[in-house]
Formats: C-alpha cells, sequence, structure tokens
DNA sequence: CTAAAATCTCAACCTTGGTTGAGGTCAACG
DNA sequence: CGTTGACCTCAACCAAGGTTGAGATTTTAG
C-alpha cells in the first residue's frame, strides 16, 4: 500500500511559471499586475498565483502591443472583459476585431506614406508646398504643443 | 536721390521663423541641433542662424519619423551627406530609398499580424502553441533581457 | 536543519522624443 | 532710453514601457 503522502499540489501558477511560459519577464507580470492588465492572487506566503487564463491574456497583451495599442487602451479594453467567468472566444473576437480596425487604419497609412515616398523618390520636392509628403494634413500643423507623439510617431 | 540706408538684412533664418516654416517648436529645433539632426550658426548675438536647406532636412526628418524609423538612426543616415555642397535630389533620393525599404519591411509584419488576426478572430485559440499569432518567431522568445524593445514594439 | 533558489516590495533608473520653466541677453520699435 | 518680444542656456520634467538592484522573506531540495 501507498502511504498517504502531503504532497502541496500548490493552486495556480506561480509568477516565475508564468513568466516562462509566456516568455515575458517577471519584472514585466508585476509591472503588467500594477497597470491592472492582469490579476493574482497571494498563497500563504505572499507569492503571487495566476489562474490559467492568464497565459492566453498575456498572449493577447501581446498581439495587441505588436499591432500597435498602447497599454493603456489595452487595459481598458481588457476591463470590457466579463469578470466572474473565464472569458470564452467570443470575448476574444470582439476585442481582436476593434484592433484589427485599427491595425487596418495603421497599415492604411503607412501605405499611403510608402507609395507618396514612391512617388516622391528623385524628385527632390520635399521641401516645396507641393510635395504630398510634407503636408500630410493630419500631422503636421498640429505642431507646436500639446502631449508627446510616441510610439514611431504616428500619431494614432 | 534715395539716401543708402542701413537696413540689416539679416543672413539666413532665425530660429522663429524656422519654426514657423517647418511646423516644429522651437524647442524641438533646439533637440535636434543637439542630436545633430539639424545645425546653425551663430551671428553676433549668439542667436542661431540657420540656412535655408534646413528645411528641407526637417522636412526628410519628419517623414522619415513618419516611417517609423528612430531619430538615432535618421541623424545616422543624414551624416552621410555631403558635407559642403547643399544635398541635391540624389542624395535624398538615396535616403528615402533606404527608409522606404524599412517602412516596406513593417508595413509587410503588420499586414501579416493582421492576417493572423483576420483568422483569428472567434477561434479562441490565442494561448494554444498551435496560435500563429502566439509564436511570431522573431519577438517571442527574445523575451527575458537586453535593451527594451519601444516603437510601437515592433522591435525593428 | 540548512543552504540555495524563488519571490516579495519599493525605489531608482533607462530610452525615446521631446516640453516647460527660470533667469539672463539681444534686438527692435517709438 | 525704455520696454516689449525674440532668443539664449541649463536643468527639470513628462509619458510609455519596462529593467535593475537592495534587502527581506519563503519555498524547496538535500
Amino acid at each position: 500500500m501507498m502511504k498517504s503522502e502531503k504532497i502541496r499540489v500548490p493552486q495556480g501558477l506561480g509568477v516565475g511559471q508564468v513568466a516562462e511560459r509566456s516568455g515575458v519577464a517577471i519584472s514585466t507580470l508585476h509591472f503588467y499586475e500594477e497597470e491592472g492588465l492582469i490579476e493574482s492572487w497571494r498563497n500563504g506566503g505572499n507569492h503571487r498565483r495566476y489562474s490559467r487564463d492568464v497565459l492566453r491574456r498575456i498572449a493577447v497583451i501581446r498581439v495587441a502591443q505588436r499591432a500597435g495599442v498602447p497599454l493603456k487602451e489595452i487595459a481598458g479594453a481588457l476591463k470590457t472583459l466579463p469578470q466572474g467567468r473565464t472569458p470564452n472566444a467570443k470575448d476574444w473576437a470582439r476585442l481582436s476585431a476593434v484592433w484589427k480596425a485599427e491595425l487596418d487604419a495603421r497599415i492604411e497609412m503607412l501605405t499611403r506614406l510608402r507609395d507618396e515616398l514612391s512617388g516622391c523618390i528623385g524628385c527632390g520636392c520635399l521641401s516645396l508646398k507641393a510635395c504630398p509628403l510634407r503636408n500630410p494634413g493630419d500631422q503636421m500643423g498640429t505642431g507646436g504643443s500639446g502631449p508627446v507623439l510616441l510610439s514611431g510617431g504616428d500619431g494614432r
């Protein structure tokens, strides 16, 4: 007969495991938690425990970041997920749809820029008023003050 | 007969004029100069004077920024311009060509991401290993240490 | 039991791309 | 000559997205 040994089966994932599985640094997990992007509870020894859901959440966060969505906005979107139950495919789909639209817009803007750049290579017109590259209309002209434009300067 | 009056015709442009014409703030011009992106000389009273070339230079800088090129890199590219003579259309074309290539790459990356995102909307696969969105191969896996990835997280 | 490995908190620091403000000149108008 | 306005320098600050390190605790392996 097997002796009934007391084996601690820890509930949830530790921060190190999440870090390894998700590919983000532990410090980043702490940071995401501060920013309200992910959640955890604590075990007896004040160590973070994560539900397995966190892995998908982190995956979503990274994808959104790749798409150029700032963390604040990602956090906002994640807050619209139903609390209490584990988000389902439809929930994720809703977020993806919004971000895809933004991504579409970003791609379109860059594509337009590329086309203009192609047209202007060699034309030497870059400092003339006529050049389409000079007056994008949405970027220039708001040039004086206000908050900083970051993230590739494409001012979404 | 006209009295020959002494009218100071200032050589070059003042910082305020350049700011107004280029659409960037004066502080930004100072900043660009510190970073080696533009140059100026000083008049008697230690005020900056710019040659008219600076306007095109600034236009080029802004376009490159819109294309997602970081300032350091722009500065590097601008340093390859021939010193002494005013850059000609061909000089600018060379820079544009490089940046267009980068822009192409960026657009392609984002487009791939968008396509994957489209395919994954609703599939709910985001935390499974099989999902193309989860393992971009160029982004994840370098996740632990090293310099920060900025600018939209597209780690060019 | 003890030593090593994992975590904790909290504050400081980093990079990019600038902006803001204080305190001091310079130039131009009347 | 005075008084605006434009300009100077230098240091501090901002936002995003994290990283690093010190010092304390906890967990785990031998």
